[in-house]
RNA sequence: CGGGGCGUGGCGCAGCAUGGCAGCGCGGCGGUUUUGGGAACCGCAGGUCGUUGGUUCAAAUCCAAUCGCCCCGACCA
């Protein structure tokens, strides 16, 4: 993409009504703009980023063998009269009346939507297990929303629901979505914990949030500071093993670590270490939850077991904040200069910068080198303005590409062009026919 | 919803106590000189001072209502 015929209208002063720094780096890097309280337009560098995060979620999600779907943001009130939460959920549900007085509400979850797709059509065992989820914007009017889209009222959020014959499968179903989701903020370059949460208004026995560690999260939270050192083995997960996941689950949930909401003192201070005891914030980015019948029970979602009998599916459902996920990598990586994107999830791979505007041969180079790695399929940025090369800089470090070629007469008096690394500010110089090659091997070998 | 604060060119703000030409910085546009870390100079454009009503010869400024936004708290991916 060339610079002078994209959009990303940056900010060199600081919004005042901004709070906390990914709120800050989101506004000045031109990748949200406030439509409303706790509303925001995406920008297209924001809406790239987004729109990366959320193909990571489904590829974690289709690899774990879930199926994707999509239901709507409105939804109709009988449904949730039926389940008796249309009355209990209160005044954060926004409710819409239509032309012809019919109750509609903007969906802040979708227990009710999705189990009423499953009792239409799902009669018998064998169609079991079954995960079904989306990715979708929902509602929420907070009372206060505040940090920009980390509580924004309006969010894109993943969430999916499981239905099981029985508790053991639904126990399995929990796992697969605990592993999933830890290979999932893994992708993106967070460290997520999960920790032993409240159900809340959804219900139901178990849950685990989880938690990426930040000062300026909402949640307090308690856990074993050894939990921070633990791995994932290998890649390669099967999904299906139910003793596979459980066993990845006890790996990750066998030290201490909850929230505030469940954090208990006593056990705290009996099963850990003082030297390894931690306090601090962390941001939520996902919650799963097992709810056994709670849905299925009240909206008749049953299906026929192997025996004959009519039994009611063990439900679960599972979360992940999309939107959030963009301000929590931001808070987890920036330095004082702006935003340094895992490249997982940067809105371009590389930025090349020519630092000579009207430089006939810089330009040149600048072109060909634009051309070939846009060719070989590399996001690129190419800045093309006739900035100064300061400005150009400090704009690629707002926007925090991984990678950044600068292009310029003094560098190619001797045929030579820079690359820098975002994270590192590490940068070498290389022979403008051997610059292509080395950002393919540092691309492949930083992924 | 309780408490606090703020609405003045695109952004950041001053002006308001004591009513009297609507200003500053950044940004934008044109020009000249510049050009490897957010250039300098010259010129230009851009504002019904959130909205409505009131007081007054005169309102950004005083009064009232209203809308919106932000912060603290209780609630939430």
């Amino acid at each position: 993409m060339r610079m002078t015929r994209y959009f990303i209208p940056t900010l060199r002063e600081i919004p005042s009504d901004a709070q906390i720094v990914s709120h800050r780096l989101m506004l000045r890097a031109g990748m949200i703009k406030q439509a409303a309280a706790g509303i925001y337009s995406w920008m297209p560098l924001g809406l790239r980023v987004l729109q990366k995060i959320e193909r990571i979620v489904h590829e974690e999600q289709i690899r774990a063998g879930h199926i994707p779907l999509l239901m709507p943001t409105l939804q109709p009130a009988g449904l949730w009269r039926e389940s008796g939460r249309y009355d209990d959920y209160g005044e954060e549900m926004l409710r819409i009346t239509d032309r012809h007085q019919r109750d509609l509400l903007y969906g802040p979850t979708n227990e009710e939507l999705i189990t009423d797709i499953f009792r239409g059509h799902v009669r018998s065992y064998r169609d079991l297990p079954l995960t079904l989820y989306h990715i979708q914007w929902k509602f929420r009017d907070e009372i206060r929303p505040r940090y920009g889209i980390m509580r924004g009222r309006e969010f894109l959020m993943k969430d999916g629901y499981n239905f099981d014959v029985d508790k053991e499968a639904a126990i399995h179903s929990y796992n697969r979505h605990m592993v999933s989701y830890l290979r999932t903020y893994q992708r993106m370059g967070l460290q997520a914990i999960p920790m032993r949460a409240d159900t809340g208004p959804i219900g139901g026995k178990y849950s685990h949030e989880f938690l990426v560690l930040a000062d300026t999260g909402e949640s307090e939270v308690f856990f074993d500071s050894a939990i921070l050192d633990l791995q994932f083995e290998g890649r390669d997960i099967d999904y299906d093993s139910r003793g596979n996941c459980a066993r990845l689950v006890d790996h990750w949930t066998s030290h201490y670590a909850r929230t505030d909401e469940t954090h208990d003192q006593d056990v705290f201070e009996e099963t850990v270490p003082e030297s390894r005891r931690r306090r601090s914030k962390g941001i939520e980015v996902g919650q799963i939850f097992y709810f056994s019948t709670k849905y299925s029970e009240p909206m008749g979602a049953s299906v026929s077991n192997a025996n004959g009998e009519l039994v009611n599916v063990h439900m679960g459902s599972h979360g992940i904040g999309v939107s959030r996920l963009v301000g929590a990598i931001i808070e987890a990586s920036h330095d004082e200069r702006g935003i340094v994107w895992p490249s997982s999830v940067a809105p371009f791979q590389v930025g090349i910068v020519s630092a000579a505007t009207g430089h006939a041969e810089t330009e040149a180079v600048c072109n060909a080198l634009y051309q070939e790695l846009t060719g070989l399929g590399i996001e690129t940025l190419y800045d093309d303005r006739t900035e100064r090369a300061g400005a150009k800089f400090a704009t690629m470090e707002l926007i925090g590409l991984p990678w950044r070629i600068t292009v310029g007469p003094r560098g190619l008096k001797t045929g030579q062009v820079e690359l820098v690394r975002r994270k590192s500010g590490d940068s070498k110089q290389y022979a403008t026919g051997e610059i292509v090659a080395a950002l393919c091997y540092q691309l492949e070998a930083h992924n």
